[in-house]
RNA sequence: GGGCUCAUAGCUCAGUUGGCAGAGCGCGUCGCUGAUAACGACGAGGUCCGAGGUUCAAGUCCUCGUGGGCCCA
């Protein structure tokens, strides 16, 4: 790369680098990888940031499991964007990254290496094994992140990331749940959740949302006699026939309607809605068309024979009603005899099934929730594989989702089985396996979350990025409830709860030390190790009730989002040096993914601050949406549109992606691939890199030397002058931009920037870079390209490091070793106030549009550009435009082609405006009196109707004797400038163009496109721009004879020629054919 | 059912304290040519999701809807 190669020259000190345009940007990216690997610059930044004000930036870590996706570049281009900017302003940061290393995810994937289908594989296998290859496995993931963010540039202190199971951090969370049990916030409980009897554990909300799919079960409806009123039956309905071995209640809601139907000697009650209602399968990817169509109850009914509505009640009546159980003659179910009644509940709906709901607490969610409140029995019939428990009579030891058959037959021999059927519905399956979950009663380690008010009051002490965040996180605050940290798997922070089993009492152990302290037996085989499991379940302690001196650790291992929450301590030395932490606690900043992040790292970091200190652990936190496709999907490894990173950083480069990544709003999501890059490439990269390397080949050519190329303020133009007072503006963006953790709004701005300075500056600067010599204006020019290049090029350089390092190394370095090594050594650029000029600014964007207006006059000419001519009329609309037109009269000159510019007050006598009536708004308005209203429209003075409208004023006009309203929508107004002129107009702004051509213009026409294919094919021969030539022209045409002579200087200074013949130049010239209105001319040239 | 959020050109998206609806892509026409893997100009393309309200003025603020997303229940 440029400079950053071998030993410097005091001669190639001096040059500039020869800029390539056809530039692989990811080749080079490697370039500077090694450059900045072989000149250390990170460590070098950092000394020169050492002992500086301190910016803390808080990383929450990424799971080590795989290797990254492009969608982890999103945030960590962030974190990098705003460590680099903080550096730049000189801060002393920490640099450290995290790993996050525990957890299910990790387990899953060793399972699947070694082909276990279920824990008991895994326990046979060994737990030291298994836990050691999981560690094993983080390790080298984590290994492999790391390269790949050195990759994305990411800069960080790479030797000293935090892995989440280290040591240091699980103790951590010891303390941090022993500061929760001598506060009485911890304790045992159950729950019924999801669980995957395959692999022997729960499964999380989130888990299961993967998993759902569309499969059909056997449903049925059973009769559950009413034990007050013999020969009546409530009628219920259930998709899992299983859970009927634990009923406990049948519910009903009372303010809903239910109807009692006669069928020869039996009564059933239902709801009245569900009796008539039309049932569907509930689906969204299925088409129901193909399945069997679902009767309705009515339906059932007429099957079975004749029936009678015989009455209408309220749900009301039938509460605290008690009826027999569909199975209580299983012991397992005997519990639940006495308990029979029917419920009030208001979930009850009217959409599904009878109207009265089977409560079986010990089997659903829902039914654990409501016979916690009513304090029902829970009866759990499943071990942990799924099978029945040996008191459940004929289905013992049977699977759960295997009996459906067996359940039916069963009830139908008593004769309590109403009608069973195929029902299709999403249920949810694991995400691993595929087997199907079931509802499960477990017990499970919670914390009590009384102290939710606290938590909520360190969420208020932060700033939220987007700003709606603190509800959101508010919001789960409030209706959380109680935080499961226990899970029922092998490789995690062991919890340290040790359980008495003689007397049930439990204690949280807070440390290290402590367990040393309380060891009876198994420390020996312990110490060591890491407190994980199976290590740490050898030691034993006395129990400080009982004195048992067997009391062993729970098996369970924690929330891995435990483990992620205590790094603001565990990582800052809370545990080992206070005076350290004191300085970098709370975080000055995190970022992180929304979405799940409220519940999850944001949620788990205040809660576990706010036990340890009282107060939240970062002050400001930003959140980003996800990365999705171009076409704006989610991208899965399943559907395959997931995009590795190392493919995309040597495929796209990673500049382009940190572009894509920082002008996103951080709030939605992005669209990443490769339509969306290459219009980053397209937009931002290429533009800016041909600036660069159009001032860098010339520069090289012409030796500049920026040191002795100055240029005085007074010696500056007009565009000079504008350019720098747009940089200096951008700067001040920048730094808010930056600053306030918004840098898409710079990306946007410094994208306007970069258009503005290649379609306007180097466009009209660009022929001051060209001849001999260094006069005051191509000094000027010169100095102050270079210095909008290196400024910008800087600011720009925490988003885009690598094109920003190598520019820096030709444009700066190479020039002066006394400056920093690295562009990000510099500090970041400063607002020059008195550079900035609003009014210039103003001046500028009018002579652009003024521009722009012309350039529609002169399409409307017919005349190219490169045909000179004579005038251009301006009637401006304001001061302004006034000044602007004078200021930049050369600039409109040059830029339009034409010989003189004049400013008029009114062009009114040249223009005519004429009126066509627009008869589709005529027609409906005036009837049959439409043509006499054509007619009073064509009377009308153009110009007067135009000035009318222009005030937002109808026109009167009398049609047949009466007076009626012509609006703006009735007629089209269209304006002709005479044979002579061209024109167009914008609101009062007026341009006029001169179509009159002289002999004179009309030769310089024709000279200047011979210029441009001389041009042409001087390139094509692969001719130096400095080369000259000789130059043959051919023509049979007097006109184009009478033009090569009459602009013959200006033919030759253009092209380097050093004469013009009209002989052939031989068989060895590079030559071509052009037609000039019809003529042909040969051209041929050869190097003199 | 509740919370948060989004809705602007065919597509992807900007739009600051309320002040003349924008860019890029795509499309059409044309131009430019030693910055050229290009580039530029001009043009067509809009119910700023809908309905109310506040205001001299609403894409922007308020209310109520509709539709999508995330979360909770």
């Amino acid at each position: 790369m440029a400079g950053a190669s071998g030993a410097k020259t005091q001669e190639n000190q001096m040059a500039f680098e020869k800029v390539d345009p056809k530039t692989d940007f990811p080749a080079q990216e490697r370039e500077v990888l090694a450059f900045w690997e072989r000149t250390q610059a990170f460590e070098k930044l950092r000394k020169i940031n050492e002992g500086k004000p301190r910016w803390s930036f808080l990383d929450g870590p990424i799971t080590a499991n795989n290797p990254m996706g492009v969608h982890h570049a999103w945030g960590r281009t962030y974190k990098d964007i705003y460590q680099r900017y903080h550096a730049a302003i000189g801060r002393e940061l920490r640099y450290q990254n995290g790993f996050d290393c525990q957890g299910l995810w990790i387990e899953v994937e060793v399972e699947k290496e070694h082909g276990f289908k279920d824990k008991k594989e895994i326990e046979k296998f060994g737990i030291d094994k298994f836990v050691n290859e999981c560690k094993a496995r983080a390790s080298k993931f984590a290994a492999i992140q790391s390269e790949q963010s050195k990759r994305l540039g990411y800069w960080m202190d790479w030797d000293d990331s935090y892995y989440t199971m280290s040591d240091e951090n699980n103790y951590g969370i010891w303390a941090f749940l022993k500061k929760c049990y001598e506060k009485g916030l911890i304790y045992k409980g159950f729950d019924v959740m999801p669980w995957c009897p395959r692999c022997g554990t729960g499964i999380s909300q989130m888990e299961m949302n993967e998993g759902y799919r569309e499969v059909p079960h056997t449903s049925v409806f059973i009769k559950f006699p009413i034990r007050e009123r013999p020969g009546e039956n409530l009628l219920v309905w259930t998709t899992t026939p299983w859970t009927l071995s634990s009923n406990v209640g049948a519910a009903v809601k009372p303010d809903m309607t239910y109807v009692k139907v006669k069928q020869s000697d039996q009564f059933y009650y239902m709801g009245k809605a569900n009796f008539e209602n039309e049932r569907s399968h509930p689906l969204q990817e299925l088409d129901p068309k193909k399945l069997p169509k679902l009767r309705s109850i009515q339906a059932l009914f007429e099957k079975n024979g004749p029936y009678e509505v015989v009455d209408e009640v309220d749900g009301e009546s039938l509460v605290d009603l008690t009826y027999e159980g569909p199975f209580d003659m299983l012991d397992g179910a005997a519990e639940a005899i006495p308990a029979h009644r029917v419920i009030a509940w208001d979930e009850v709906t009217e959409s599904e099934g009878t109207g009265i709901v089977h409560i079986a607490p010990g089997c659903g969610a829902e039914d654990y929730q409501l016979g916690k409140e009513l304090g029902l029995p829970q009866i759990a019939p499943l071990f942990e594989n799924g099978t029945f428990r040996p008191e459940f009579g004929f289905l013992a030891g049977k699977r759960s989702n295997e009996v459906a058959d067996e359940i039916v037959a069963d009830l139908k021999s008593r004769d309590v089985l109403f009608a069973s059927e195929a029902y299709y519905h999403r249920y949810p399956h694991c995400w691993r396996c595929k087997d199907e979950l079931i509802y499960r009663l477990v017990d499970e380690w919670f914390i009590h979350m009384n102290w939710r008010d606290q938590i909520m009051e360190s969420t208020r002490q932060a700033k939220w990025i987007p700003s709606w965040g603190i509800e959101r996180e508010l919001d789960w605050l409030r209706n959380m409830g109680d935080w499961m940290i226990s899970k029922k798997r092998y490789s995690g922070l062991a919890l340290p709860i040790w359980e008495c089993h003689q007397c049930g009492h439990f204690e949280v152990i807070g440390g290290k030390e402590e367990l040393k302290a309380r060891a009876v037996t198994g420390w020996d085989k312990f110490d060591g190790q890491s407190p994980h499991r199976p290590w740490v379940d050898n030691v034993k302690i006395r129990c400080s009730q009982c004195g048992d001196e067997g009391v062993t650790r729970i098996k369970d291992v924690g929330n891995p989002w435990l483990d992620a929450s205590i790094v603001p301590f565990s990582t800052v030395g809370y545990f080992s040096d206070r005076a350290y932490w004191e300085k970098w606690f709370p975080a000055d900043f995190v970022v992180e993914a929304l979405p799940g992040q409220f519940r999850n790292w944001f949620y788990a970091l205040l809660a576990v601050s706010t036990m340890m200190v009282g107060k939240s652990p970062f002050k400001v936190l930003k959140g980003h949406g996800l990365v999705m496709d171009d076409e704006g999907k989610p991208m899965h490894k399943s559907s395959g549109n997931a995009i590795d990173f190392n493919v995309a950083a040597e495929e796209i480069g990673v500049d382009v992606m940190r572009w894509l990544y920082a002008m996103t709003s951080p709030e939605r999501n992005v669209l990443f691939g490769p339509v969306h890059c290459d219009e980053v490439r397209r937009s931002v990269i290429l533009p800016w890199w041909n600036v660069y390397s159009f001032f860098c080949n010339l520069a090289r050519v012409d030796k500049f030397d920026p040191r002795e190329h100055t240029a005085a303020d007074s010696e500056r133009s007009l565009l000079d002058k504008w350019i720098l007072s747009d940089l200096h503006k951008l700067i001040g963006t920048a730094h808010e931009s930056y600053a306030n953790f918004d840098v898409a709004r710079f990306c946007h701005e410094a994208q306007r920037f970069i258009e503005v300075l290649s379609t306007w500056y180097v466009r009209r600067a660009r022929r001051r870079f060209y001849g001999e010599g260094w006069p005051a204006e191509k000094r000027a020019a010169y100095a102050t390209l270079y210095e909008v290049l290196t400024t910008f090029n800087r600011i720009i350089a925490p988003i885009v490091p690598f094109m920003a390092e190598t520019i820096y190394q030709n444009l700066r370095r190479n020039q002066d070793v006394d400056t920093p090594e690295s562009v990000h050594h510099v500090p970041f650029p400063r607002v020059d106030e008195a550079l900035i000029d609003e009014s210039l600014s103003a001046h500028v964007a009018a002579s652009i549009s003024l521009v722009s207006l012309a350039r529609s006059a002169r399409k409307e000419s017919k005349l190219k550009v490169r045909q000179p001519l004579g005038e251009l009329l301006i009637v401006p609309t304001d001061d302004v435009e006034r000044k602007a037109a004078d200021m930049f009269d050369d600039q409109l000159r040059e830029e339009l082609n034409v010989k003189k510019v004049t400013l008029r007050e009114s062009a009114d006598e040249m223009v005519s405006v004429s009126l066509e009536p627009n008869m589709k708004t005529l027609g409906p308005k005036f009837g049959r009196h439409t043509a006499a209203a054509r007619e009073a429209i064509a009377k009308l003075d153009g110009k007067f109707v135009e000035d009318a409208f222009g005030r937002g004023e109808p026109i009167s006009v009398t049609v047949e004797g009466n007076e009626v309203q012509i609006d703006v929508e009735d007629v089209a107004i269209s304006k002709s400038y005479g044979q002579d002129w061209a024109g167009a107009a914008d609101g009062k702004t007026v341009v006029l163009l001169d179509k009159r051509l002289t002999p004179e213009l009309k030769n310089e026409g024709i000279a200047r496109d011979i210029v441009r294919n001389v041009q042409n094919l001087r390139k094509d021969a692969g001719l130096d721009i400095a080369d000259r030539i000789t130059l043959s022209l051919i023509t049979e045409s007097a006109a184009v004879k009478a033009a090569i002579d009459d602009c013959a200087d200006y033919i030759t200074a253009e092209t380097l020629a050093t004469e013009i013949t009209t002989s052939p130049l031989g068989a060895s010239a590079a030559s071509s054919q052009m037609k000039i209105e019809g003529n042909p001319v040969n051209i041929a040239l050869a190097k003199a």
